[in-house]
DNA sequence: CAAGTGCCTTTATC
DNA sequence: AGATAAAGGCACT
């Protein structure tokens, strides 16, 4: 099946891959082959021209982030030339619908490990506690279930690669399988109260909060702080937040939680409801800037 | 090539 | 309240 992209209607299928917010996508030759709940499917981009096989059309709209209005945003969160600059290069990223389960337990493992490990230790979840669902000649996994994360053993955790995350994903799976906690309901809630929610989680701080809330529960007014958006907001931010709060953060490798809901709420107040857009391209652009 | 540093941080303990 | 340390191990330089 095709999509035909308008030019009011951008879209960079590489970057939005790319760009550190989903970790599970396989590029093979030039289509990329992803695994959402129980589906695999492939897609590729060629100019203004999505094809894809084995999903349907509403699903990749929704997923990909295709019904964003995104020269709306754009125009929203077009602030200075520092993020002109970003979107100007990576114009068409967009934000995806992960499943928030996934996304979830992605981002406790995110924690405090750079991508590539993060990659393998979701692959090495979903080799061994995944379903096998082969496609176009490969073979895949889903992502494990929460039932079958509950299940398991710390220990097959820890041979995951895991290490001290293990007992916070075996955790907070166990909470989800019995219905404790479910990450679908947290679409019904506002921001304030899906991110109280989460942080009841182990494993949950204010920055895999906020992660879970933009990529997964459509909340795009969400801002998170990593070290590299630290970096940013030290270079080119510093005169929108207190003198105080630069020389607290600036030589110092962690931020504390007061210091994260401050530069957390000057990202929402100064990019406004798409806050978490002018995240993903500020930290993209930060990260792929050769230093 | 070895050793050091960094990693889309959270939690426990002062 | 606020600072500090500890917690896998992999990836990169």
């Amino acid at each position: 099946m095709k999509i035909w992209l308008s030019p009011s209607c951008p879209f960079n299928l590489d970057s939005t891959l790319c760009c550190g917010q989903v970790f599970t996508w396989d590029k093979r030759g030039d289509w990329w082959y992803g695994v959402v709940e129980e589906n695999v499917f492939k897609i590729r981009q060629v100019g203004d021209e999505l094809e894809f096989e084995n999903a349907d059309d509403g699903f990749v709209k929704n997923y990909f982030g295709l019904l964003d209005n995104l020269p709306r945003i754009f125009s929203q969160i077009s602030k200075d030339k520092h993020i002109k600059r970003a979107i100007e290069k990576f114009k068409g990223l967009r934000i995806l619908r992960q499943d928030p389960w996934e996304c979830l337990i992605s981002y406790i493992c995110a924690t405090y490990k750079n991508i590539p490990a993060i990659k393998q230790m979701l692959l090495n979840l979903s080799k061994k506690f995944g379903d096998k669902s082969p496609f176009d000649g490969y073979s895949f996994q889903t992502f494990p279930t929460p039932t079958r994360l509950a299940k398991a053993s710390l220990k097959e955790f820890v041979e995951c690669g895991l290490g001290y995350r293990a007992k916070y994903v075996s955790e907070t799976a166990k909470k989800v399988h019995e219905g404790i906690f479910n990450p679908g309901n947290l679409k019904r809630r506002n921001y304030e109260k899906a991110r109280h929610e989460l942080l009841t989680l182990p494993g949950v701080g204010l920055k895999v909060a906020d992660c879970v809330l933009l990529f997964s529960i459509e909340q795009l007014e969400a801002f998170p702080v990593d070290v590299w958006i630290k970096r940013v907001i030290l270079k080119h931010y510093a005169n929108h937040v207190p003198t105080a709060l630069i020389r607290k953060t600036s030589d110092k490798k962690s931020i504390a939680k007061s210091e994260y809901e401050k530069l957390n709420l000057f990202g929402r107040k100064y990019f406004g409801e798409y806050a978490g857009y002018a995240q993903e391209y500020l930290y993209h652009h930060e990260r792929t800037q050769s230093h």
